[in-house]
DNA sequence: TTCGCTCTGAACCGTCTAGTACAATCTAGA
DNA sequence: TCTAGATTGTACTAGACGGTTCAGAGCGAA
């Protein structure tokens, strides 16, 4: 890869904090033009992975012409670093509503379950992240321990959180909360998520993915239930 | 990539069967030589990933001339294949081990729950060949499946069997034992798995392992033990 | 020694692609 | 209408890399 550094242009955009506030007039057509960029690049990198796109590719998919791909990012890595972050707040599915609060452990744990297992079992989107995040790891291991910081434990402190709720309310006896939720998220994965991840078997079919969360909760409930 | 297929040379070595046994004799070396080349392209493609892998590198690392590389093998692709299958046999670690049928489930689990978790907290071939096999579904899915099988349902038909052995003679009560023994081993991956695989957290200490494995078999045994 | 084969090192080809240059065009605000 | 900056399309450079060629060297077997 050529890891030359181009000097700067006027027109650049990044970084944005040189710039003063009259070249931000038209702020609101460029960063519809980045949008169009990352959702454009998101499409070809989840497609072909990191290696496998092409900036010519992505300009084509963005509709966009190839220099303006390099008007909005420094090159082709920080493309694709900007691309994981905004997937994961457009991934982000929520998998501890605040309605959950309100539940009891039996149907909190049944929506949460639910949930998880349709996640892994159905989503494609957070299926292709995690692939090219592993993938990308020994390129780019900043944003693939960002992209597990803010994805997989994120969702798991949450759950952690609730099962502390829960436990403090006396419906659970549990005294790990943080071991217990990731337990409750790989009983969640069974049989449905590894075997998609290593494209051995198709997306599973939302009866399975019931059947699993049904296992994962029994499973859960017969340790930590009271 | 290139793909034009090129003509065949008298002194290519494959297909091996094409070739009639007086060619054969200095077999041994050429063994020899593929054995280097296999451990050196191994090691880089573990390393640089398959992209990042140059055959100029392997050549490098296996201290054989790039010729020779594609004496042995087709192509880069085919070298690749050849790679994870071989990392295959090597990695295979031993989870149910034969003594384990003379055993009562309740040791029996406390064995295989411990070398999963050691498994998945502290070996590294195994997790970089995950993430090499996961980063190159895109171009070889084959051999990304063909390791799935091979590797991780491998294992869970073999612990699975064991299920189905204790269950008989009535120490768990169990009937999916297929779904159990998947349970188990997601259980011993809480917490130290993923996050290596996504770069967030180094090796698991031995005692980690422990603690993991023991969470896994009481969660385990709440739900399946009698 | 001679034959047949593999290995070696270096040079080489063709292709692909990241990134740039440039001149023309568009666009939004003054 | 004027202007500054963003965008566009095309053409280009430079380097990386897969794969090949070739001449020569090493080596085991007859």
């Amino acid at each position: 890869m050529n890891l030359r550094v181009g000097f700067l242009k006027p027109n650049r955009l990044w970084p944005l904090s040189d710039r003063n506030e009259v070249e931000q007039m038209n702020k609101i057509t460029q960063t519809k033009k980045r949008a169009a960029i990352l959702a454009g690049a998101q499409r070809v990198f989840v497609r072909e992975g990191f290696e496998g796109t092409s900036m010519d590719a992505v300009a084509r998919e963005a509709k966009v012409a190839k220099p303006t791909l390099y008007n909005h990012f420094r090159d082709k890595n920080a493309l694709y670093v900007a691309v994981v972050e905004h997937s994961l707040t457009r991934v982000r599915s929520e998998i501890v509503p605040p309605e959950l609060r309100d539940m009891t452990a039996t149907e909190g744990l049944k929506v949460i379950t639910t949930r998880l297992a349709r996640m892994f079992g159905r989503d494609d989107d957070v299926l292709r992240l995690c692939r090219i995040c592993i993938g990308g790891f020994d390129r780019f291991p900043l944003a693939t321990s960002t992209f597990m910081y803010n994805g997989p434990q994120r969702g798991n402190r949450e759950v952690a959180s609730m099962i502390a709720l829960w436990a403090g309310r006396g419906e659970l006896a549990c005294d790990d909360h943080e071991l217990a939720a990731q337990q409750l998220g790989e009983l969640c994965k069974v049989g449905i998520f590894d075997p998609r991840l290593y494209g051995s078997r198709e997306k599973a079919s939302i009866d399975e993915c019931h059947r699993i969360a049904a296992a994962a909760y029994q499973t859960f409930m017969a340790r930590y239930g009271k």
